[in-house]
DNA sequence: TTGTACGCGTTATCAA
DNA sequence: TTGATAACGCGTACAA
């Protein structure tokens, strides 16, 4: 017995007949006896046999699979992101292939590169911190293949781009500590090469801008990392001068606020009673941490269902208006939690 | 077909050369002037030549691709063993391909489908709550296809697993709980069609054994579904009774001693003080949670690249010994926190 | 040193 | 109603 599977032709020599009629009779083409037909269907059955999807590429110069190209899979946001897309992905008949960049633009150019030989039908792209140059990404572009960009997005001309509002999510949390009577509200940063990053401390200036509160220069320190330990250290530097310290963080996400959280409680301090804290992309820990962290929802699995929705209309629909869908916007929702209200 | 993707015909037909000397002079074969070769790689450089990686596997009946099945990756520690397949099958030369089955084994054996069209070179899964008949796998397993199962590992001849010891694990955890003083220690036991599930409770019956402490039934309660609502009103129901209440929580994973956690806390209780908590499988939030859980580590990048590694040790020499490498079992570690520490 | 021909698995096209 | 042929992109045995 040979190994692997069962091919046309070997049910073609085993029937005696052509391959064209193995293949016509499988597919229920018009003009095929129906005892052909039977014949065909029955041993293809026995056989076990299954479509070859590399040859079927190969003819119809279209793999039926898209590329995720992210930062790194061990996050949480990101991961609800992979899973919308592979859901939506497995739905309408493509499949996913996975590349992490682990932050590195290095390895961000190798897996396009990877994604191009494997003639991929559409590209899926959370780009690294590292990226600022995103030539890469626009040849795809000018090749005609599909790219869409999501949560980090970049400012090409053509480019498809979904993500949240990060903007009013910034603005959201801070409009919520300020009413809740916190004024010094200060705010860890993201990577600022990050849209993101900047979009979200627009929405804090201009919450505290709306509210005519003064914007104080030495409460907006960037973390470059945004983790938790880089986090802690530039919270203990924050909170060293009695006087002018912050009564409230909005931090860049989660993982930065529980770093300060903890900063805050390793200084004897209260949460929220005597600094708020608020966070985003409401991580699945936020809930379970002491105090509960409020934070902005930031619908990953939302996010990859939309980007792998439009990214499948235009692989298969060439003529799409790129204009019309060129940035979706999602709504964020700010999840109130004990972690920045006083009478909760 | 996308434009501009120039193939060897394309260069083939703009130097006059046939298309086997093009392929021949890309890969340095012997034989081909240097002049030859010369022309070709430039013009090759120049047109962006990229090697069809579809063409490649139809030509070598070898996809250079691995498929992994797992549950759901909007999971800490399932995304971190995706991380560590995809750095092992990325460095050398492979992609990974991604089906999540969501705890549905008609969406499993759906996948598995898929793999098999796709002509992957070998699969790694870790199956669903639901799978308790394996047939989709062994047939694989009998078309000689290489399978590497990891965390949930099946019972079946031939299989090759990778898992943490599950029973040391859980042993650790009970240990650790007793030597701090607890003596009424529960046990909140995952899944009972997993393999994991049974191994953790051994462990834990185990150490209570040895440390001459009886069972107590009562204290043994399945969460099926194992996520932080269930084990919260698992819990409350646990610690009605004063009298015969617990005085420690061994949890199935970190989700499910959260739950417990919460639980505990709308109770009025302390933890440590009056109930220790330990976890398992040290998700990314225990450190932060109040007061930091006890968890035992499961190292899932480890477990993926282990995963990873023997499968494309399989892959690429199909007379392996199975036998020595049937059973991979990697260490876990203790890692202790203040949830079980009275005196932390 | 280079070219020809074939096959990997499939299907569209034309011919019978 | 069915068959033969070519083509998708590539590599290679064989021929020149």
């Amino acid at each position: 017995m040979k190994l692997g599977q069962a091919t046309i032709k070997d049910i073609a020599r085993e029937l005696n007949v052509s391959s064209s009629t193995v293949s016509r009779a499988l597919k229920d083409y018009p003009g095929i006896s129906f005892e052909t037909k039977k014949k065909v269907k029955d041993l293809a059955e026995k056989l076990n046999y299954r479509p070859n999807a590399i040859a079927l590429s190969l003819r119809k110069s279209k793999s039926f699979t898209i590329g995720v190209i992210i930062p790194e899979v061990v996050h949480f946001f990101f991961s609800t992101v992979i899973s919308g897309i592979e859901e939506v992905a497995f739905k309408n008949g493509y499949n996913v292939i996975l590349c992490q960049t682990n932050e590195k633009l290095e390895r961000e150019i190798n897996c396009v590169e990877t994604m191009l030989s494997n003639q991929i039908d559409g590209l899926l792209v959370s780009y690294s911190k590292e990226t600022t140059d995103f030539s890469h990404f626009i040849n795809l572009i000018d090749m005609e293949i599909p790219v869409v960009f999501f949560d980090r997005i970049p400012n090409i001309k053509n480019a498809v781009n979904v993500t949240v509002n990060d903007f009013s999510g910034g603005y959201q949390a801070t409009k919520h500590l300020i009413d809740q009577g916190y004024r010094r509200i200060a705010h860890l940063a993201g990577p600022s090469n990050l849209a993101i990053s900047k979009k979200r401390k627009e929405g804090y200036l201009a919450a505290l801008s709306d509210s005519g509160i003064s914007i104080d220069e030495n409460l907006i320190v960037e973390c470059p990392s945004a983790n938790e330990k880089e986090s802690f250290e530039i919270c203990l530097r924050l909170f060293k001068d009695p006087i002018n310290r912050p009564d409230a963080i909005f931090a860049h996400h989660d993982i930065v606020a529980a770093g300060a959280m903890m900063a805050i409680k390793s200084l004897g301090l209260r949460i929220p009673e005597d600094i708020g804290v608020v966070g985003f992309s409401n991580w699945q820990f936020a809930s379970m941490i002491d105090p509960p962290l409020t934070s902005v929802l930031q619908p990953g699995i939302q996010i990859g269902e939309k980007a792998t929705k439009i990214l499948l209309e235009m692989i298969q629909n060439k003529d799409i208006n790129h204009q019309e869908i060129s940035n979706v916007v999602l709504d964020t929702e700010l999840l109130i939690r004990k972690s920045s209200v006083k009478n909760y």
